[in-house]
DNA sequence: CATATAGTTCGATTGACGTCGAACCAAGGA
DNA sequence: TCCTTGGTTCGACGTCAATCGAACTATATG
């Protein structure tokens, strides 16, 4: 039988050394994610039914003010993590699962986590 | 056959609303890889020969003094994700997979990933 | 003991980050 | 048109974090 080419050992981060570049890149969104409101948000959007969480569903978790949970809103859309739309009155939010998907696949050994994240 | 209890869809994070007590601990692990150097730091050791990797090994890999990089090791140790032991001259230090196990664990899909880190 | 080398700790500085109040924009009724 | 409600942007403030130089500790060696 074919000997697997490589030996599935560690988590990639522990395989070899990561370049300069993707540490940097890879820095961007674990500061995204390094913070217990930004994490608890991201996970409240995530496990929201549909998919996606209104920020009128959100803000009621917190002891922050409005402009405070739209700050991290923010930093978790420009790090690429979540997107944005207004449907009405409301702002809906939504995971964007590759980047989620990134962060995993830094620490987790056997590269292949599935590709699924959304039934359909 | 059994169906299985819980499909695997997405990332635990995404799956349900992660603690308020269990965003911050895990907010510390985050916090402590968020950031280039370390990030590099935590791959050049885990993938360094033997497991291990000597300070003396790190430091000319970046253009940063001393102080720097021993401030750097010091938040990794303190966050648990590495150990450091002196030997002689040298101080060598060494990956604590279960910590970088604990962050993989958080965005990769179907749990388990593999409790093997090093060979023996 | 003196000296050199490997790392850490200390103190200071500079920049980034989290938070808030106030002002602002968008949408939906009276 | 005016008012209310939902969110964002702006400006400011206080704290934390990254970096450095200098001083310190630990080990080895002459």
């Amino acid at each position: 039988m074919a000997a697997p080419a490589t030996v599935p050992c560690c988590a990639p981060i522990a395989r070899e050394p990561i370049s300069e570049s993707d540490a940097a890149e890879a820095a961007v969104l674990l500061k995204a994610v390094a913070d217990p409101v930004r994490l608890r948000l991201l996970s409240m959007i995530g496990s929201h039914a549909g998919g996606e969480a209104c920020v009128c569903d959100l803000t009621g978790a917190f002891d922050l003010t409005a402009p405070t949970i739209s700050h991290h809103l923010k930093i978790l859309r420009t790090a690429g993590l979540i997107d944005g739309e207004r449907r009405g009155t409301w702002v809906y939010y939504r995971i964007i699962p590759e980047a989620v998907n990134k962060l995993g696949a830094l620490f987790t050994p056997l590269g292949d986590a599935a590709p699924v994240l959304l039934p359909a």
